[in-house]
Order: structure tokens, then C-alpha cells, then sequence
DNA sequence: ACAAACTAGTTTATATTTTAAACCATAATT
DNA sequence: AATTATGGTTTAAAATATAAACTAGTTTGT
């Protein structure tokens, strides 16, 4: 088999387009909030939630939700284990470009 | 947005892990028979027509097909816009990683 | 006060994509 | 001559993504 890339080594819920942008923004905040993510990701609220759901199953994100005054609020944050998925996944991908491009 | 990664700016068609390993096969060899190619890309007979189908249609690889003695062969190369596709998604993820690592 | 419009999401129906099983045609083997 | 192998394609089923529709409540205008 290739010694280049092997497609089943990476993760396929950080590799989603629009889950891999959530996950990199996450990254570079403590947290945020649901609707300030949504435009960050550039996406719409159904979206987001269904990825977010699926991100915090796999125990990448937490969520937190209270009410601030009487409205809702939907607090996001990337947990360890998925700023370790993120970075395996930056570097495997790294590596990759480095490899085809030579 | 996000001036980190702007996920609508991603070709869908190069970033499918499985269409990643084929492209950057074909990337390193001139061209290459379609069952040597499903043993480097580790997939299936079925999954890989498929995804050929799709490259093909998308004018990322073309398709010969032949008869060699009395068996058919189909080979595999990438084409001038495929090579284009797969470096411009390299330069971006690699581009992408280094904003997103620090 | 009441309706309209807005905020903050979730659920769900539909569309798209991925996957592998089933199929087709022919060739080689026992 | 029947089984097995080769080289694929088609297609049915499963998984995934997307946005429209819905829920629940709040604010605003008249």
C-alpha cells in the first residue's frame, strides 16, 4: 500500500470541511458563542449545531448552555482531546503536503 | 469570517480522503493500471470506479482503456488541471496548519 | 395589550456522497 | 464443462451534509 497517505489513518470527523474550520477557530479562542461561531464558520445555525452535536460526542468539544439575562446562551469550547485531534491531524496533513509536493 | 480558513474555499473534489490518496498516487507516477492503483489506494473495485468516474468528469484524470492480449486494462494519469487542483489544495491546508499550529 | 418580528437554537426531511455487494463479460484452470 | 480468477461497472444501502421548518421564548411597535 501507499507509504504516502493512507486515507484510513485520518480522522474523518475532523477532516469535514466545515467541522475543521469550527475545530480551528475553537483553537484560537477560550470559547465562544453559538451565533459568533456561526458567522466566524460561515455557516447557518442548523449546520452548526448538527456538526457541533456530532463534535461533542466524540468528546472534542464541550457545551456549555445558561441564560445570560432571559436569553439562552450556547457556550462552545474545544477540549483537549480535540486540540490533540486537531494537531495530529495539522501534522499528518503536513507531512502529507510536503511529501506530494517534492 | 474567519480569515483562518474558509471552508466554502476547498475543493470538495480533492479534499475526499479517498480522491486525496488517488491524486497524490497519481501524482508520483506517469501513469498507472487501475488494480495496481486500488492496492496503493487500499480501497475496493467498486469504490474506486467511482471516484475515478468523478475525477474524470471534473477533468482531474483521464482514462485509457485497452486491451492487453485479450484482457482489458485501464489506466490512470493525471491531468494538467488535476495536478493544478492537488497543489493549490496542498499549498492551502499547508498554509492552513502553520496559521492554525501557532 | 396584542401582534409582529426577532433571537437562539433543535429537529427533520431532502439531497448528496460513500461504500461495498451484486453483477457482467471474458479468460484461465481443474 | 464447471469452477475460479480477472477486470472492471452498476446499483442498492448506509452515512453524511444541508437548510427548511419547527420550538420556545423575548423584544418592539402601535
Amino acid at each position: 500500500m501507499s507509504k504516502q497517505f493512507d486515507h484510513t489513518k485520518i480522522d474523518e470527523i475532523v477532516h469535514s470541511r466545515i467541522r475543521l474550520s469550527i475545530l480551528a477557530t475553537l483553537a484560537t479562542v477560550d470559547e465562544i458563542d453559538f451565533t459568533t461561531l456561526m458567522n466566524e464558520v460561515n455557516t447557518t445555525k442548523g449546520n452548526l449545531s448538527v456538526h457541533l452535536t456530532k463534535l461533542e460526542n466524540k468528546g472534542y468539544v464541550t457545551i456549555k448552555k445558561q441564560f445570560v439575562g432571559k436569553k439562552p446562551l450556547t457556550t462552545c469550547k474545544i477540549s483537549e482531546e480535540g486540540l490533540n485531534a486537531l494537531k495530529e491531524y495539522l501534522d499528518m496533513v503536513e507531512e502529507f503536503a510536503k511529501q506530494t509536493k517534492q
